[in-house]
DNA sequence: AATACTGTAACCTGCTACGTTTCGAGTGTC
DNA sequence: GACACTCGAAACGTAGCAGGTTACAGTATT
């Protein structure tokens, strides 16, 4: 099984990046190169980790680029489950 | 250091789920619950794997749908890296 | 009161996943 | 040759998202 209710990355990001370093989001918006509004949405769940902002996010506060966009992945494989139904699909055989 | 020049996961996809069980485009397409063009785009590196892809490859051919996500990542951190100039990011000290 | 920080709405651009439709290139059968 | 059929792929449209600019309202702090 899969893990329970994964949070939106932006609750890591801000907990591990903003808050632990004691930055204010219009800092931390400035050290990544984007803008103040893009941060913001990121870390109230309105948008997610792209790849270039995985990257921004590496440079910047470290860990690795997957590391961050794994965060991503998880988050958005949960809910496709929860939201999608493909109990119709069946493993195939080679013709 | 990283990957050099990962393919596109539409040549992996082809390579072991298609061309590996003697399927065809549509047939695969059918299987995963798609139309022919959509798989086709896929098959040839004009669209990525979606979370909802990883889910119906997993579902169909097997595998994780984390491992699936997995290629395309490697994909993208890669092209983005070749593109986008991330020099001027500089690790931030706390406040 | 003035300043700083935050969240967010409106509007725009660019990109992408996906569906429907259609075209063109095989590949058979008559 | 002529026909139908199948397959892959292109064109076109829809929907959604990341990100920027600008502007506004709320809340601290000084």
């Amino acid at each position: 099984m899969r893990m329970h209710h994964p949070p939106h990355p932006g609750e890591i990001i801000r907990e591990f990046c903003v808050e632990a370093l004691h930055l204010t989001t219009t800092d931390a918006a400035e050290a990544l190169g984007v803008t103040r509004k893009t941060l913001s949405e990121l870390l109230n769940g309105r948008s997610g980790v792209s790849p270039a902002m995985a990257l921004r996010l590496s440079r910047v506060f470290g860990r690795t680029p997957e590391g961050w966009l794994r965060l991503q992945q998880q988050y958005d494989l949960w809910n496709i489950e929860q939201s999608v139904d493909m109990s119709r699909l069946r493993r195939i055989k080679a013709a």
